[in-house]
DNA sequence: ACAGCCATGTAACTTGTTACATGATTTT
DNA sequence: AAAATCATGTAACAAGTTACATGGCTGT
């Protein structure tokens, strides 16, 4: 969807086609979500298909126009909230989870070893903006903050989970709805 | 790919069938993550296609294995890294950027609206923390803490962006490959 | 008998994604 | 002429998701 949206909000400032498109998208999202020109054309299709778009042969490029149905589902786009906690499930809060109950792996090495990934993260783009300055493009600047932002939460909370690790004041409540009985106990 | 890792994961703690694994994944994400039954088989019949788990039909159940396959599969997916950046891009982010080049729609009122959201987001999960309480299950309590954490971040982040878009101390830099010339200033 | 739950399954669909084919124009 | 770039497109697949069909068993 959100790809859809995006074509969508650049072509709501004016026609354009495929290449450009997918120029525009990659020139405000600087290279970190790279697009493929193939989706570009497919999620055209898909948007023209449910009259978002209308398309105009011109001479060497098809150009696509957003349609009234198309400004108003962007509108619509705009104004929904965005929930952090619906939009996926989350694929290291699962793995970590999920490490709490098997055997022959030690939750506290998943947490290092996504913490060391994590790190590095933040440290790549707080690098690249150190090199965008303060002076750059807003929208780029957005983008990189939210990495960072995000990459530091996520260290900070794999450092709570660590430390509640350490120190189980729980007196190891039986799970709610498993039948596992003889569930192993994580070692320290 | 969560998902399978989820069930192959909880295969692995011993054999399972269709409703049993919904039920344990639901369990252990407190139905934050509500899982459809039917992703569940659709799920399974993917893992045995590829070789990760084997069915064996008992009574009225047909029982999942995890195959030594599935086992390396597993261990990979707990020693890879979750990257957060790669792994989708951010409905929000994209939201955001691109509201800052359309013309009627002011960014600080995405924000605001985003913001509230998120704090609004944040105060359930705090709530459902504090009903947990501290010696409640551990994978609930990372989860919440999950939820928490980046639903903060978020909150820091649209904070940073309406600051940084409230003191636009650099010189309006010309867009770079947009032709829209005549931008509307951010209103204060 | 009927309501309700347990249990399995499938057809259909969405979004994302890539590998590949094709032709036109431009550069070397 | 060969290589590169521009431009469009498609077939195919992965993963998520739901609505619906089907049958068995249990309690009233």
């Amino acid at each position: 969807m959100s790809v859809a949206m995006s074509l969508l909000a650049i072509l709501d400032e004016g026609p354009g086609y495929g290449l450009q498109l997918k120029n525009e998208f990659e020139a405000r999202t600087a290279s970190v979500w790279p697009l493929n020109v193939g989706q570009v054309y497919t999620t055209l299709a898909r948007l023209e298909r449910d009259g978002f778009v209308r398309s105009r042969p011109d001479d060497g490029e098809k150009t696509y126009d957003i349609t009234p149905a198309g400004r108003a589902r962007l509108d619509a786009w705009f104004a929904e909230p965005s929930q952090s906690s619906v939009r996926s499930r989350d694929e290291l809060v699962l793995k970590l989870v999920m490490s709490l109950t098997r055997a022959g792996v030690d939750p506290q090495d998943v947490i290092q070893a996504q913490r060391k990934a994590a790190v590095s993260e933040m440290q790549d783009y707080t690098r690249l903006k150190r090199d965008a300055g303060v002076d750059g493009d807003v929208g780029w600047l957005f983008l990189l903050d939210s990495l960072i932002f995000q990459a530091e939460a996520r260290v900070r909370w794999l450092d709570a989970c660590e430390a509640r690790l350490r120190r189980p004041r729980q007196k190891a409540r039986a799970p709610k709805a498993s039948d596992a009985e003889e569930r192993e106990e994580v070692r320290g």
